[in-house]
DNA sequence: TGAATCACG
DNA sequence: ACGTACGTGATTCAG
């Protein structure tokens, strides 16, 4: 039997729009914009592969006149025009379609969705099965059961699929009704009026009582409630000619039939070559024709004997490692560039050579590095004591623009225009098959990272400079790398046995949980597994569902928090998944990267990931250990000083995001309250629910402190209510009441915001940035969102500065004082450090000192601190 | 590999 | 009408 025959029929210009509004304003090397011509073709390749057509058909609107605008004059008007730089790339596009001999079609008088219901229509009578592809709901009035309308979701290779039984499940109507929908709800894109007052919500009620806006119009004293009644008798005629509008033709008097659109595959040869034109490698590489990168010439020489014409001053260094985890990756080799050359040095050569090492640990030879950090460490686990690094390309290019992400040499060259070095991952592979090469083809790779490294050095300095950067970078973030570096190396002593304990009664309990839960639901299952979980939870319970996840019910602790008194199975839940986290990623997943000798952790800092300017640490992760509830904050008693009558030392900054807001908006209120160290959530609830201090209530505060964290994260209404378990509106009520008493803050708010539309970007205090392009975004969703971001930006990216700059001075100060302490972890707004006890009143003293003087602000830095016998007791 | 969940500030 | 609080990382399941 052969397969059914199966056709795709496209919205050229919807798709079109689509992909030019989804992504950014791309162009290739020509001045080209190419980024709608990029995106269809993404989502053209997509559905190639997975829909498999026999034939297809793109069809496209023809001019700007329709026979819709013989029924009203007005439709689709007030529609911005087409943007140039998207009428440009329609050429492409059609070149595109030639190229893989997919039809194209348009007819005068007639829009995209009428050629496409009418062939839809006819192929189905000659049974084929068919599939609509759009970013316009409106076809999904065309989904019968065996035409199945696919419309681009967020994304645009996204996409979802519109059957009957889905619009049913969606809407609750039938697809045949989703025109009268429109018709009672009108269309803003379209210019369809509809009838006023009727949104999508109301149109579905009436279309479920009255099925067509006919027979509504026929009943319509049967209507419930008055101003909706008047509504609808007023814009009778408007209603039926909107559903008119609204209604896609499928007699349109079209010259091609559905057997004219056999889809016969691509002219390979033209695809590529368009693909080139356009610059699309990463196309290009999914075609299989990806192109080998040529690099520039460049002659590497490898070095056995090292001489002083490769040791010099302002030197590329390359310390090539394979794998990750820098404190375990063995090195492979190493190169240096400078002006004599490009020089390749094999690690038993270099670690044998004492040249080698005088100079790497000569402050006065400086070295240009792409990740200081990890050389440094790198070669300090092999006894060698890296100095006088000058330059990272990571950091640099990381301050400059911390969205992008780079992961080696070669993607910031690229990025900077230059072709020298290949990527790493291109040389080694990625994943499981990550494998050295030959020699030969490590001392070209090194050789080419280390002049790339010395090509990119006044390229991204004078980014830095054009952007008044230089400083953030020189002298916040390049000294920082250096004690992150020192931080890591050190690593925190870890009590195992204290650990294995602590394993042992998380165990037991975590058995005794196991066996009540299966027993309370009758039957074993994985409790790990939330989709197990809801199935029982939700349908041989029969608990109420309160959330849905893309893929399921939700049970996450918020919705059985809501359904603890339901039934006793969701109390054992909860504990068997506290325990079962602590079990798994605190005991377990510590003792795994524990070093068995030493008994210490070494994370790892990512200085150039966060968006905001904030650290974040891997393997372990140590800025998320317990200590909220008390039975995991026990696993902090596992971190112990390193010496014998040492003791932990911690002290934090009390409130620093809501000081650094007081002081960026200067709002009088606020640095009113710090100045005289209020405390702040009391005089939050003061202002809010305006009382006095003695009426406020716990509660009271607790909102209170909810509002504050709102502010802080950017607020919406929405959000708040969900935190607080109240209604919008008065979540609602409640920022506005919080806006008035801190006027300051609302204006900061308001200015952020224009600030960043203005200038596309915010900044901190040590005028770090972020860029924020979607706050032009026309999706109310992605807009509100990086609204939110301009707001919380600056505040949390400055607390981020403060801190640094704070580690910076610590640890000067440690050094000038000739203290024995360490600093060992940052956790955001907190120090830890470890500490000789006869050192710790000292600490005292010079700890809150310096970390209160980081940065002067116009209003006070707070900081509480406390020591004892291990970080749970530094509390 | 992505989604869900949960740990932290 | 829309439907998310900001910033992270680790573990587990399931396709």
């Amino acid at each position: 039997m052969t397969d059914k025959k199966k056709l795709v029929l496209v919205d050229g210009n919807s798709l079109a729009y689509r992909a030019f509004f989804a992504l950014p304003l791309l162009s290739n090397d020509k001045g080209v914009h190419t980024n709608a011509i990029y995106g269809f073709a993404m989502i053209l390749m997509k559905m190639l592969e997975d829909e498999k057509p026999t034939h297809m058909l793109v069809a496209f609107d023809a001019g700007k006149t329709t026979f819709r605008h013989e029924t009203f004059k007005e439709y689709k008007g007030g529609r911005q025009k087409t943007p140039p730089e998207l009428s440009e790339q329609m050429p492409f596009i059609r070149e595109l379609l030639d190229a893989y001999q997919v039809k194209r079609y348009e007819l005068p008088q007639y829009e995209a969705d009428d050629i496409i219901g009418t062939l839809a229509v006819e192929a189905e009578k000659d049974g084929f099965e068919v599939k609509i592809f759009s970013g316009d709901k409106d076809l999904t009035q065309l989904s019968t059961d065996h035409t199945t309308v696919a419309i681009t979701k967020k994304g645009i290779t996204e996409v979802e699929y519109y059957t009957p039984a889905h619009i049913e499940e969606k809407y609750g109507l039938r697809p045949d009704q989703i025109i009268d929908m429109k018709g009672l709800m009108g269309d803003s894109s379209d210019n369809i009026p509809g009838v006023p007052g009727v949104g999508e919500k109301t149109a579905i009620k009436l279309l479920k009582q009255f099925q067509t806006v006919e027979n509504l119009l026929e009943h319509i004293d049967e209507v419930s409630g008055k101003k909706l009644k008047e509504k609808l008798e007023e814009h009778k005629e408007q209603a039926v000619m909107s559903k008119k509008l609204a209604t896609i033709l499928v007699e349109t008097p079209i010259d091609v039939s559905s057997k004219d659109l056999a889809y016969e595959g691509p002219y390979i040869d033209q695809v590529i070559s368009l693909y080139k034109e356009l610059g699309f490698q990463t196309l290009l590489e999914r075609l299989g024709e990806g192109e080998q990168v040529e690099v520039e010439e460049l002659e590497v020489t490898k070095i056995t004997d090292i001489t002083d014409d490769m040791l010099t001053d302002h030197a590329a260094l390359v310390v090539e490692q394979l794998g990750d985890n820098y404190h375990e990756a063995d090195l492979i080799g190493f190169a240096i560039h400078n002006e004599n050359g490009a020089f390749f040095i094999t690690k038993e050569d270099a670690l044998q050579s004492e040249a080698f090492k005088l100079w790497a640990q000569d402050e006065t030879k400086k070295k240009w590095v792409f990740d200081s950090k990890r050389a440094v460490v790198a070669l300090r686990w092999h006894d060698v004591d890296l100095k006088g690094v000058d330059y990272d390309v990571l950091l640099a290019t990381y301050v400059v623009n911390p969205q992008k992400s780079y992961e080696d040499v070669a993607s910031v060259a690229k990025e900077y225009g230059l072709n020298i070095a290949l990527s790493d991952e291109k040389v080694y592979g990625k994943g499981a098959k990550q494998a050295a090469p030959t020699e030969d083809e490590l001392k070209d790779h090194l050789g080419r990272k280390a002049a790339a490294i010395s090509a990119l050095h006044d390229l991204t300095l004078e980014a830095l400079e054009k952007n008044d950067q230089h400083e953030l970078y020189e002298d916040l973030e390049l000294p920082l790398a250096l004690i992150l570096g020192e931080m890591e190396s050190l690593g925190v002593k870890v009590d195992i046995e204290r650990l294995e304990r602590m394993g042992e009664e998380l165990t037991k309990k975590l058995k005794e949980y196991e066996e009540t839960i299966h027993r309370l639901a009758g039957e074993t299952f994985n409790i790990n597994s939330p989709k197990q979980l809801g199935v029982i939870l939700f349908e041989k319970l029969g608990l109420p569902i309160i959330k849905k996840t893309k893929t399921g019910y939700s049970t996450s602790a918020d919705v059985l928090e809501k359904l603890e008194d339901k039934h006793e199975i969701i109390r054992s839940i909860l504990h068997y998944r506290q325990i079962g986290k602590l079990q798994s990623t605190y005991v377990e997943g510590l003792m795994k990267v524990t070093h068995k000798n030493t008994h210490k952790v070494h994370t790892r800092f990512n200085q150039a990931l966060t968006q905001t300017g904030r650290l974040s640490s891997t393997d372990p992760n140590l800025q998320n250990i317990p200590i909220r509830l008390e039975e995991g904050r026990k696993i902090r008693q596992a971190f112990v000083p390193s010496k014998e009558g040492w003791l932990m030392f911690a002290a934090d900054y009390s409130q620093i995001e809501l000081r650094v807001l007081a002081h960026i908006s200067q709002d009088e209120n606020l640095i009113e309250a710090f100045t005289q160290d209020m405390d702040i959530h009391t005089k939050t609830a003061m202002d809010v629910f305006h009382v006095s201090e003695e009426e406020v209530t716990p509660s009271m505060r607790r909102q209170a402190k909810a509002v504050n964290f709102g502010i802080v994260y950017g607020i919406s209404d929405y959000g708040l209510s969900q935190n607080l378990g109240i209604t919008r509106k008065e979540a609602a009520a409640f920022i506005e009441r919080y806006l008035t008493s801190f006027k300051g803050v609302k204006t900061y708010m308001e200015d952020i915001v224009q600030e960043a539309k203005q200038k596309g970007y915010v900044t901190t205090l040590l005028k770090r940035r972020r860029y924020i392009p979607d706050i032009t975004s026309r999706n109310f969703n992605i807009k509100s969102f990086a609204e939110r971001t301009a707001m919380n930006t600056p505040i949390q990216g400055s607390a981020a500065d403060i801190i640094k700059k704070a580690m910076i001075d610590m640890v000067q100060k440690l050094k000038e004082e000739n203290l024995q302490a360490n600093l060992l972890l940052q956790v955001h707004d907190e120090l830890i450090f470890e500490a000789p006890k006869e050192e710790i009143a000292i600490l005292e003293k010079i700890v809150p000192e310096v970390m209160e003087n980081a940065l002067q602000l116009d209003v006070p830095l707070k900081v509480d601190f406390a020591s004892g016998p291990s970080w749970y007791d530094a509390k």
